[in-house]
DNA sequence: ATATATATTTAGATTAATCTAAATATATAT
DNA sequence: ATATATATTTAGATTAATCTAAATATATAT
């Protein structure tokens, strides 16, 4: 049995470590976690001792084959969850992260197969992550940071770096969603803000909101 | 905060105590939970404390109306997830109650608030047994238990007393559903099993079965 | 009314997860 | 190459929830 602590660092070394496959820091995972350095220490050990973690003293830590399938399956629970929420029951993107955080831990197979289904197979979160399928594998679409597209571009929006809720919000306000349709109109050398259009209005972002908005190509 | 294990503790005492106002003893708390009395002992001068409970050593336990509050909620949230897996995911009703359990803990009022619309405000769970509203009132229905229904009554089946996945499994098998229609034939004095037409087919249901289903007199 | 059985509580230990403070590796600066 | 700074681990304590075994109340039988 995996107790609730354990997916959460198992899902915290996974996201630091680009998928569990870099060996990642015990200070970097105290500071993902919001605990001490000791704690972590402590939890590695133990999750090496299950194996699913691989481990060496003052080395850091990454994910085995089997703690990468369980990061895999709490990540595809998370954003079945997340789609859940954000379609089926009204929740805005920046509210669907915490709740998802509490759902992603229900054990129950046949509960995610058929919200997979009820879903119909969803790819994408409602942030434009992909969603594992059941065995695990994730699609990855081919995108780009909005900072990084060339003057005169048509793109779609179709994920976000940073999902904090301030950020979330601030897209809201400016008719920013999943799908968008924007072009480059000019891009500023001196602070490398960028003039989009969308809608048929124009609008100055700023690198920090380039930097963390992920486009596609039209 | 309360945690989870406190949360299961104030649902056992609500349940057993025919929603909380009845005095339980330390005992029936560790039956209905699996732990030793001792554990039980400890975790009611916990609540007592944190005034969910009454407590008077030796004498037992009931609930305080904060504690009724916090019970009646955690129902409701239970049997809305009912709901919504036997509506929604196609779980048979056998097989709802081991997931609820584990949604029933999920903290967020948006999350049950919305729910609960989603699912157009059902005022019954799957077994029959009534939602409470998000003020906590509970609608009750006159129901009976089919052994006390009358020779030649009209019934409509509307909940269950036992919800072992065993007495959902025969009710499967038997074509007998929630609102399914039957007639009382005739009642066998000797072993007081009950003949009744379901469909208009005749079945003879013991004195155990017709214990443990609830009719409506249409 | 007293002895016996049953229920409950107390004392002290255990496990998982955490912490602080001290000890020890590793990395960095000169 | 050595001193210093930083990161990590170890030792020992703490909290929540649990347990076993012994102690103590309460209930029951005669």
């Amino acid at each position: 049995m995996i107790t609730l602590t354990e997916e959460n660092y198992i899902k915290a070394i996974y996201h630091l470590g680009k998928q569990g496959s870099i060996t990642v820091s015990t200070n970097a995972i105290a500071k993902e976690m919001d605990t001490k350095a000791s704690s972590v220490t402590d939890m590695v050990k133990k999750l090496s001792d299950k194996n699913y973690a691989d481990y060496k003293k003052y080395q850091g830590v990454s994910l085995t084959e089997e703690g990468k399938k369980i990061a895999i399956n709490i990540v595809r629970k998370h954003r079945l969850w997340e789609v859940f929420l954000a379609e089926k029951l009204n929740f805005s993107w920046d509210e669907i992260h915490e709740v998802a955080e509490q759902l992603e831990h229900i054990k129950s197979e046949k509960l995610i197969q058929q919200l997979d289904a009820f879903l119909k197979y969803p790819t994408h979160d409602p942030h434009g992550d992909p969603i594992p399928d059941e065995s695990g594998r994730i699609k990855k679409i081919d995108k780009i940071l909005l900072s990084q597209a060339q003057i005169g571009a048509r793109c779609i929006c179709v994920g976000v770096k940073d999902s904090s809720s301030e950020f979330l919000k601030y897209l809201d306000k400016n008719n920013i969603a999943l799908g968008t349709n924007l072009k480059i109109i000019s891009k500023e050398p001196f602070d490398h803000s960028i003039a989009i259009k969308i809608n048929a209005k124009e609008l100055i972002v700023s690198s920090t909101i380039a930097n963390n908005l992920f486009v596609k190509i039209a």
